[in-house]
DNA sequence: TCCATTGGGTTCCCTCAAGGAACTAACAAG
DNA sequence: CTTGTTAGTTCCTTGAGGGAACCCAATGGA
């Protein structure tokens, strides 16, 4: 689909992914260890875990050859996937921690302070939230085929 | 499981509902157009809505009363949500739009341009990435129980 | 008046993927 | 030479997703 949310989401969007990655992220990142803190089958386990490599999201590395041993690490491009999880974790904390407060703190290496997310633009520096902003077709959109669909879309812009 | 992420992926975890949540964002909001635009199954599809306004993210309303027809519309918890999809835009058109670049634009409605989201601080406003934070455990976070998991995990710290 | 159509779903069946448990492989330690 | 550890694979069963058909209320057209 010529869509850029159906493209990640054909890299991530089968629940177990994100939470693998959360897992790896944070240093759980050997095959058992992930297995029992998410408490996913191995063959699932498995499966995620070659597709995450094959997607170029993680690397399998050998940290020990004689047994053969190894663990996964987050590439460039898995790394910069965590950022969708510092938003979904700040979602999370805002409409569903409850009162006990969110389970997680993230402190940023910049200020030392513990902080969340906030969504910028990249050009005028000022907060870019869903509400802010119009949809245009671009350049890799579905060639010409005006559907009511698009003309709808365009249309939309808040 | 009392992660963040995991209550996220709860309500939106599964394939369809980023989508679900991207075409009433663009205005594609009623049963049928939001069937044919993502051809998934009318089961699955009605569903997915009862799950979304049953979670408070969508919001079910009539705009014809004779005959009763409906749409569904984001409310204000759901509209946060799409912020997760703009994110999701931004690792989908830099990882994965290929050469014909990405198939759709955000203007932003403060500056006029075309533009893209970037992760910020809330509190220092400095860019704030996933590898820019240490991981720490927060007052939600599950009880006593210093897992060998939970040790490693504080451990890390990027 | 009757029929077809539209919007917004249900119902039923069937397949396919997820889950669980057990098994394997390769080596290390006692 | 038995036990343990890590990293999976295999096999079977169950449950969720897809497809197609059906339903119902109202409306439009012949």
């Amino acid at each position: 689909m010529a869509c850029s949310i159906a493209r990640t989401l054909d890299v991530i969007g089968e629940p177990w992914s994100p939470l693998i990655l959360r897992n790896v992220y944070v240093g759980i990142n050997r095959f058992d260890q992930i297995q029992q803190s998410l408490d996913i089958s191995r063959k699932v386990l498995a499966e995620r875990l070659r597709w995450l490599v094959e997607n170029g999201v993680l690397e399998r590395r050998e940290y020990s050859s004689r047994p053969p041993r190894h663990e996964y690490a987050l590439t460039t491009k898995g790394l910069e996937l965590c950022d969708l999880l510092l938003v979904m974790v700040r979602w999370g904390d805002r409409w569903t921690a409850g009162e006990a407060g969110p389970p997680v703190l993230y402190r940023h290496h910049a200020c030392g302070e513990i902080g969340h997310v906030e969504l910028r633009c990249a050009v005028c520096d000022r907060p870019m939230n869903a509400a802010d902003v119009d949809v245009l077709p671009g350049p890799g959109a579905e060639p010409p085929a005006t559907s009511p669909d698009r003309v709808r879309a365009e249309r939309y812009g808040h």
